[in-house]
RNA sequence: GGCGUCGUAGCUCAGUAGGUAGAGCAGAGGACUGAAAAUCCUUGUGUCACUGGUUCGAUUCCAGUCGAUGCCA
């Protein structure tokens, strides 16, 4: 592919706590470029330490974006957030020649770099419905209204999740339309270079550094940070690692310290779930966080065959 | 020291009226189209503590050894 256009997005992805943030300053200092977060937590100003949103320093060292610009109290959504960075991503071009967009949220960055279908957002009030009839009716109940509504899909949902069905019932009765028909999986073209990189480290170092990282938390304060947001625990963006559990904790539901190894079990399997995400992704090049040399190279190269 | 109970999957434990065993959790793999740090699916062979004995056959019964634990001294 040969064309002018010299602009580039550096994403840099990877399971949790593998050391996304400082590798991308260092890329964003030396390709003079500014961070994109691609995390679907630290878009919350509320959450802070449980999140391990960069700190200060880290901050002001490069300039961020889409970091702390939310309240837990707002509805966001990923269609939101592809708008939202495509639009600053086209300002930071006109200025700039890379952009990095970092984080651990899969379906945000493919939402960017591949696009997602047009459907319209959740209806609060509609989601409330469904939710109690999941409860009250059970399951089945939902299956069968999709099963009238929308065959097709019927066909190809997993049936036992629950939020699949309801969100597909929703674009259903908001729109009148069956939600089969809003799907898309037809790649959007941007106009920018997409670079996308992970770091990964084997899974039982992945896994220190995680538990490692949760004691730091509690070190810094997560349990006071988590009993501030206690009035607001059933918020979806608090249906987050590193607080529902201590919600438990505070509800009296488990101990202290069973909260506290929940955080590390829960943080792991996280971890293992945007392994499963990358995995798949074939343009997604790996490396060890230590390779920094080597990344530096390969983006380089990479822009040099493009161009 | 004596008496009792226990020793089974990484952990907690079930079970086999003698035919080599199974749950939960952890772990592993997967899915994923506006809840995504969410939500959901699949996945359990391990000297049944050790050494002998009885038996066609012992993880299961018996004896001893070791370890854990309780009560009594």
């Amino acid at each position: 592919m040969t064309d002018q256009n010299p602009k580039t997005l550096i994403v840099v992805t990877g399971p949790t706590a593998v050391g996304k943030t400082s590798l991308s300053i260092e890329l964003a200092q030396f390709f003079n470029a500014e961070i994109l977060s691609a995390d679907s937590r630290q878009f919350y100003k509320e959450l802070n330490i449980g999140v391990a949103r960069p700190d200060e320093e880290e901050l002001s060292a490069v300039k961020h974006h889409f970091i702390a610009h939310l309240s837990v109290h707002d509805y966001y959504n990923v269609s939101k957030y592809e708008v939202e960075a495509l639009d600053r991503l086209q300002h930071l071009f006109s200025t700039y020649n890379y952009a990095i967009m970092t984080g651990g949220s899969g379906m945000y960055i493919d939402a960017v770099c591949k696009g997602i279908a047009d459907l319209p957002d959740a209806d609060p009030q509609l989601r409330e419905e469904l939710n109690l009839q999941l409860k009250e009716e059970g399951i089945e109940f939902l299956r069968a209204q999709l099963k009238l509504l929308d065959p097709d899909y019927y066909q190809q949902v997993d049936l036992a999740n629950p939020i699949r069905i309801i969100r597909a019932l929703e674009v259903i009765l908001e729109t009148g339309k069956p939600y089969s028909y809003f799907r898309d999986n037809t790649y959007k073209k941007r106009p920018f270079h997409i670079i996308k990189l992970a770091l990964q480290l084997e899974r039982n170092i992945l896994n220190e550094r995680i538990n490692l990282r949760v004691d730091e938390m509690f070190e810094k304060g997560l349990l006071s940070e988590a009993e501030s947001l206690l009035p607001y625990q059933k918020l979806t963006a608090l249906n987050t690692v590193g607080y529902k559990e201590l919600f438990d904790y505070f509800n009296q539901k488990i101990s202290f310290d069973q909260a506290k190894e929940d955080i590390k079990t829960h943080t792991r399997r996280y971890a293992k779930r945007q392994m499963t995400w990358y995995r798949k992704d074939p343009d997604i090049v790996w490396f060890n966080p230590s390779e920094k040399v080597k990344i530096i190279q390969y983006i380089e190269q990479q822009r040099r065959h493009e161009l």
